[in-house]
DNA sequence: GTAAATCCCATTGACGCCCATATTTACCCA
DNA sequence: TGGGTAAATATGGGCGTCAATGGGATTTAC
């Protein structure tokens, strides 16, 4: 398997361990770091994630980027409000127990309001957590959207 | 042959386990996962299945399209493409067992009121699968639609 | 020294994998 | 053309393994 698919809903125990779902860790496998690399996401209550390679990639693409078009600045200076550094600037390593579980930190499990809980929702080449119920609501809302836009002869 | 056609009604087991017509299991061979994809119907109470390929390919367009911009936006926010992500989120990876069978999702089997036998049906590209009265019912009311149509002169 | 985090082990239930059977289909040969 | 044999399909069931979860023990941090 090579995407992240489906949703999946596993229990946050009293010591605020979670199950990552194992399909998810299958495709995480593959990565240099055992675990995964977490941060709130900026449009939406939950939490984003994705491996380790994902973030070196976004690393190492800025600064060849940087350096084709000799901006020597961005490099030593910095550029100090991309998004790319605002993001490295919030993002949690999360090391998987023996069990393939993680703990979540505090500041983001209130960020998505996750509580007893947690849904792995699979959007291909990340994924995301959240609170079951408002996940179920946000799914709804944009299942609906597509039936408008199939309605209106946009699609299947 | 290369594409899903006619209908086959299996039987579902006690482990909800159902067999995968053999000529649609030919048809998905070629693909390099061994099993289907499924998702519910947005329009009907029935489940929609293709092959694996089909996912990649949305996945890989988005994907290029995003890294052909150097969009960093895209990548690590993901890109407000609310169809993929929530396709991607409410798929289902089903994979055969060692005789051509699959196992329905409860809340895919909940959709379409599948309990005991399952209608295979062949859409071309793509099948479906229903609770067989309910394709029944749908698929005639579907062809009084079409002969009313035809007795209207507006088709061959 | 105390609290918190990490590691290790145990339990349970689901799932994957294997084998068995019967009914059908395909095929071959007389 | 008919019969019979071989192969494939659909279906049922048993069993071992793995995933998810809980709890206790040991280490680390301050």
């Amino acid at each position: 398997m090579t995407a992240f698919l489906s949703t999946y809903v596993n229990k946050v125990d009293r010591k605020k361990r979670v199950s990552v779902p194992a399909p998810f860790r299958a495709v995480l496998a593959g990565s240099s770091f055992g675990g995964l690399i977490v941060y709130p996401s900026l449009r939406e209550p939950a939490i984003e994630a994705f491996s380790r390679d994902v973030l070196d990639q976004l690393n190492s693409r800025r600064m060849s980027r940087s350096l084709e078009g000799d901006d020597f600045e961005q490099v030593l200076l910095g550029g100090g409000d991309t998004l790319v550094d605002a993001v490295m600037a919030m993002v949690h390593e999360l090391p998987f127990d023996g069990e393939g579980r993680v703990v979540i930190p505090p500041a983001l499990a209130a960020h998505a309001g996750i509580d007893g809980q947690a849904a792995f929702v699979g959007r291909g080449t990340r994924f995301q957590i959240w609170a079951p119920e408002a996940f179920q609501a946000h799914q709804t809302r944009a299942i609906d959207a597509l039936r408008q836009r199939a309605a209106n002869g946009d699609g299947p």
